[in-house]
Formats: structure tokens, sequence, C-alpha cells
DNA sequence: GGTGTAATATTGACTACGCAAAGGAATTTA
DNA sequence: TAAATTCCTTTGCGTAGTCAATATTACACC
């Protein structure tokens, strides 16, 4: 099955870059979470969920398209815009031809409060990675992990449908 | 190939990269972890935690060591460890001359049940990884991963102290 | 039209883990 | 030796997210 090289326990390649991919995970959020939440009070994935409705057409989408996004389950994608709509940022609105779907709304202060949070933000992100890469290997890296399952999808897609 | 677009056609590849590092990160572990949890009844992180631990000179650590391997907060490592502990997969133990560290000690059936679950939950790794990696490429992303702070620190060296 | 199936969203119960505070032990300083 | 400080750990509380179950709507097929 597997030809291993060693006969001893030697980690794989594949769990040695697994095991990094969960710390520099924790690693980095926990920095930058804790940074985002005290400037601006939003978490790590109320800025992402901001972020991408951003760009979507009308600053809005299909809840469940922001989930796909997100990688967020549905109930998550629930709780998160639950959070925001109480915030204000963000609002509900019904799709008039399908009424099982909703969608997630920017409103103007929503969008303000990205633009806001965002070049601070952006700038944190930059800081951390840039100390430590190439813009080159900052391409390769996005494109390495673009690879893996569900990574990329939708990346280009502004689907506002 | 770059794909190199985004909703924001402006996005720099450091905040590419971290947003495909915060879905990998999202994407992977909610598969393996589903996984390791229905089969074997154990989290990333306790999987991580006997990991560490059957590698450590005796199976012991010192547990604030343990929690500096797996970057999780000091309250973090206490409830992980309680619940080891209760399965019996791990043993509080004492040191004798400084009262305040506690160390974290495999027991045997600890053992058994680290290397049941090592076997399969280290082949879905190398699955997932080798699907889409060469060994080059693998040992290229751990490395890469590996620069951010915190991450590589302490991945050798077998501190049982 | 009625029925079965798929899609969307929510809810309850639960897990994991962070932070801040606090306690006990060791070490340093005076 | 006393006091201050630092280290290790635990605890209370809060947040974020999962899964399973449920309700509603849409649609396909007979």
């Amino acid at each position: 099955m597997h030809t291993q090289t060693s006969a001893a326990p030697e980690t794989p390649s594949a769990v040695r870059a697994w095991t990094r991919l969960l710390r520099a995970h924790a690693a980095t959020t926990r920095v930058l979470s804790a940074e985002l939440q005290s400037d601006h009070g939003l978490s790590l994935n109320d800025f992402e969920a901001l972020y991408v409705l951003s760009g979507a057409e009308g600053g809005r989408m299909k809840r469940v398209e922001l989930a796909r996004r997100l990688l967020l389950t549905p109930s998550g994608i629930t709780r998160l815009l639950e959070g925001l709509e109480q915030a204000g940022l963000v609002r509900r609105t019904t799709c008039p031809t399908d009424l099982r779907v909703a969608y997630a709304e920017l409103t103007p202060e929503g969008r303000e409060q990205f633009e806001a949070a965002s070049c601070a933000h952006v700038g944190s992100i930059r800081d951390l990675m840039e100390e430590h890469f190439s813009e080159d290997e900052l391409d390769e890296l996005g494109d390495m992990l673009g690879r893996l399952p569900g990574v990329a999808e939708g990346d280009d897609t502004c689907a506002a449908l």
C-alpha cells in the first residue's frame, strides 16, 4: 500500500504539512482575531462576511451562497448573520420568487463599518504575511491552498443570484 | 496558473493567501474531525495531544509544554486533558521538585488508543493531502507554514524536560 | 391536483476554547 | 526572612460553531 521510505516512525510529509496547517491557523487567527475584535468589534468571520458581501452585486447575496463562501454550515450562517443584523450591519431581505431563500444585504452602516475595519485589518494581515513571505511565495501559497477541496470554489463567482 | 481574481480585483496576495488559509483549515478540519470523532471518539486536538505525548520521553510532558506544542492557552489544555483523563487515556502526575508543574502522561490505554486511531487518521490525512500535492509540494507547504511565528517551534524537540 | 423529494432556514443541545481573574508554589529582591 | 514577582494551573463566563431535528417552500412526476 504505502511504500513508506523508512522503517522508523518518520512523520510523512503529508502529516507534517497538515499539522502545520492546524498550527498556522491557530497561531495567526489568535492574534488577528483579537485585534479585529478589540478594534472593531468584529469576529474574523464577521469580517469575511462583510468582505464577501461588499464585493457582491448590490451588496447582497443568498444566505446559502454566503455559507458556501465562508465554509460555514447553514446554522453557522444563521448565527453569524444574527449578530450582524443586530449590529445593523446587514439586513435580511426576501426573494419574491422563492420564499425559501433569504438574502443577506449590506446596509450603508455595514459598508461603512467594513471599510473602516478593512483598512486596519488588511494592514495587519499584510504585516503578518509579508513579513515572512515574498509576493511570489504568497501567490504560491494561495495557489496551493486553493487546491484543497472547497477552498477556491466561488472565489471568482460573484454569484449574486 | 494564478487565479488571482476575487470579489475585489485588487486583493493583495497576502490577503488571498490568508483567506485561503482560513478556508483550508475550515474545509479540512471539518471532514477529518468528523471522521476521527465518529470512529475513535477523539477530537483533532485530542489526537494531537496523544500524538505529541506518544513521541515524548516516557510518554509524558509538562502540561505547559504541551500547551505550547498545541498552541493552546493554559485553560485550553486544562480542559483538553480533563477529557483525556476522564477517558483514561492520560493521567496526571506531579513533579516532586516543583509543585506548580503537573505532567500529562500517556496511560497504556492511551497509547493503545492512539495507535489504533493513528493508523486510520494518518491514512485519512495522507489521502486528503497526497491527492492534491506531490511529496515535494507537501514538504514545501510544510516549510512555508513553518515560517509563521510559533508554528515550527518545538517540532523536533522531544522536550520531556 | 396530490404526493414525494429537495432546498432553505431556524432551533435546541452540545463541544471547544478563548479571556480574565484568582490561587498556590517558586524565585528573586530587599 | 519578608515581600514582590513570576510561573503554572484552574475556574467562571462568554463566544462561535457543529449536528440533528424541524418547518416551510418549491418542484417534479403521476
